[in-house]
DNA sequence: AACGGGTGCAACCGCAAACGA
DNA sequence: TTCGTTTGCGGTTGCACCCGT
């Protein structure tokens, strides 16, 4: 199928595969003007490319710190867990993994990891994985990844529906706050139980249905995320912020790196953007 | 060697949000 | 506030390459 011109001039415009010399104009002028504008930017470098193709070609390929190379194991691992936390939310999970583009995880993703996703899910099932057997007390997440060393915290032992009800991830504000994103739980009525941030805005389907074990599970195996979370137990609503995770959790020498340790630099943490507030 | 199906990935498309005059 | 432009995003497409027959 022949693809229908889309850019200004359309017809005038180079398509398909970028040349070298496309390359080689484009990032020398970039190095030297700097980046956006991009349909000036085509312009004024001679460039017969629409700006949208120069945007995709730099920040895709020719951008200089994108790393080369397979996607190792670690980030393989952690793009399973953000897209189970976060969905397609390409950009996002790339925010996450310096070096990396949205459009090459997306890809991965789609070529490769959802198949080993549905092949492991697919696998549990035929070994009668029963969802009522709390993951933890086998030092499992739900996507089958193996807790080799900590025992269970005995706030992760999961109920059926133990949900996610208030987390705190690091801001993107400039004053180095935490966003307290929180949500009730209505169990009548679960549609209306929409995580909302301090604006009351909300963040439909960021943390609704999420399970909280996995959430957990990120936290401690590696400390990605600098945040805080509140639980909620069916017929036991915890009122009291008290109850939050971080601190019965820093009272055990386990625990004592859950709420300290980043994995990403404060800048990186500050450049997370949580879905539109 | 030729062919055809499968795969990986760069590039494109359409839409929506953000921006700025 | 409005409206045109720019930017960013996620889904999709098409082509080159690989591999088995």
């Amino acid at each position: 199928m022949e693809r229908k011109a889309n850019c200004e001039n359309e017809y005038a415009m180079n398509r398909g595969p970028w040349s070298a010399e496309e390359d080689k104009t484009l990032m020398n002028y970039v190095q030297v003007h700097g980046e956006g504008k991009w349909r000036e930017l085509s312009k004024r470098a001679g460039l017969k490319r629409c700006g949208k193709s120069c945007r995709l070609r730099w920040l895709n390929y020719l951008k200089p710190d994108i790393k080369r190379g397979n996607i190792s194991s670690d980030e393989e691992d952690l793009i399973i867990r953000l897209h189970k936390l976060l969905g397609n939310r390409w950009s996002l999970i790339a925010g996450r993994l310096p070096g990396r583009t949205d459009n090459e995880i997306k890809n991965y993703w789609n070529t490769y990891l959802r198949k080993k996703v549905e092949h492991k899910h697919n696998q549990n099932d035929v070994v009668g994985h029963d969802s009522n057997i709390p993951i933890n007390l086998s030092s499992k997440n739900s996507l089958g990844i193996l807790h080799p060393t900590k025992p269970p915290h005995p706030l992760m032992i999961k109920p059926k529906s133990m949900r996610c009800t208030k987390v705190m991830m690091p801001g993107n504000d400039s004053v180095n706050t935490m966003n307290l994103l929180t949500t009730t739980w209505d169990h009548n009525n679960p549609s209306a139980s929409m995580p909302q941030d301090h604006h009351n805005h909300c963040l439909t389907g960021v943390l609704q249905d999420f399970d909280i074990s996995d959430l957990l599970m990120s936290y401690e195996d590696d400390c990605r995320f600098n945040g805080y979370a509140c639980v909620e137990i069916p017929g036991h609503i915890f009122e009291d912020e008290s109850w939050r995770l971080d601190d019965s959790m820093v009272e055990e020498a386990w625990y004592e790196n859950w709420k300290h340790d980043s994995y990403f630099s404060q800048e990186q943490n500050m450049a997370m953007s949580f879905p539109s507030f």
